[in-house]
DNA sequence: TGTACATCAGTGAACGCGCGTTCACTGATGTAC
DNA sequence: TGTACATCAGTGAACGCGCGTTCACTGATGTAC
């Protein structure tokens, strides 16, 4: 609109002058960046287009107020990536939960898996489209520890099944067919998919995990 | 270095005087400048991180040379990944022509695409992880010709194999399971992952499309 | 055969933009004396 | 009880950078007369 005075001017819109933390609750603001940050992340699908001064608009604050919190824009960023893992991972717990038949509990996880990569669909591919530049060890150790869980799931249907396949080379087969179906129907959504949920009943029959009785 | 004088200087080193082509030959850069793009795509492995001045810098040639043969920076990108799927469609129909047994045919169609993804990782990468903004119809229907020949592959097979389940749905469950494999055994090298060859063996055996006499 | 000219393949300077980061600062709030 | 001061939570201007895109141009090459 005006010519530029300012070099530096911002958006014509000023925000509302969001209400300062009190004295000792600053760590407010971190949690605030980071759901921020997430927000964005999911919106867009993709890490690397977050922005910190993004982050902080969506926040309310001005960009250097990031820098009171976090070291700088990749930590920002990693912080926000974990912040996304804990959901994830709270959502598989609680799928962990619902029953005490292993091979419906392997059937609830692998549901919550594909729940969570479809409704959360933005963070989901934030988690498994990881760049390298904001990749840290914390979340290797993540999906290692949840794997060994999935070989246990899967050792203990094998148990009941009578079945003397190895644990862990089943597992690895559950665990890359899954990851195919939701990280292909997440990144192409515009292809008519058959139903998830089919392929993953399917899945369980052709790798032989179904109950003996069904 | 030294201070700014020019205020869009460039780097230091000049290229070495690219020569240009002669009078009726200029479409020669346009093939210059998709494969210099396809090369930064595959190692960053991933599409939005190309600029046009990067691709250009590639080439040997100054930005603005490339908006004599693209509209601007999107379709130069799009017609990038175009140029990956015809490199991925073509290393598929060598495996095509290796026999003519079916069930040989689709074993040989799945090493190859397992081999183009572990090989050329980042042109794999930037060819299924596909960002939106870049996406154009051409590479939608380009995937989805790759993925109808696979169907093809299949419904040969159940045929030869007397197997009345549906080739598409079957299709998308080869289709999903080796991306997991493929996707996953690179992302995470440093697992123990079992053999690829012995994955995708018993991917056919679980999924039935093994010959009947095998 | 010579020469004027159109075409072609590209160059180089400049623009406005959003970015990450820095620096000096502000102004409210709690606390010590 | 009053007041000087340290702390805290954040602001605002400025920087240099690479980006996509524009514009006017250059200089070699083929062609028409």
């Amino acid at each position: 609109m005006s010519p530029v005075v300012q070099p530096d001017a911002g958006p014509d819109v000023r925000m509302p002058a969001r209400a300062r933390n009190p004295r000792g609750e600053g760590d407010r603001l971190r949690v605030e960046l980071l759901e921020a940050a997430v927000e964005l992340m999911a919106e867009a699908g993709d890490v690397d287009k977050v922005s910190l001064r993004a982050v902080a608009q969506r926040a309310g604050v001005s960009p250097t107020a990031v820098y009171r919190h976090f070291d700088d824009h990749r930590s920002l960023l990693r912080e926000a990536v974990e912040y996304c893992w804990d959901e994830f991972a709270a959502a598989l717990d609680a799928a962990d939960r619902v029953t005490d038949d292993p091979s419906r509990r392997l059937r609830a996880a692998g549901q919550a898996y594909a729940t969570f990569a479809v409704e959360q669909h933005g963070k989901y591919t934030v988690l498994f489209s990881n760049r390298v530049d904001v990749r840290d060890h914390a979340d290797e150790s993540f999906g290692a520890s949840t794997f060994t869980q999935l070989v246990e799931r899967v050792a203990a249907i094998l148990e009941v099944n009578g079945d003397d396949r190895d644990a862990f080379f089943v597992a690895v087969q559950v665990h890359t067919w899954i990851h195919g179906i939701v990280d292909l129907t997440c990144r192409q959504p515009g292809v008519d998919w058959p139903d998830i949920d089919h392929l993953l009943d399917e899945l369980l029959v052709r790798l032989g995990l179904t109950p003996p009785t069904a």
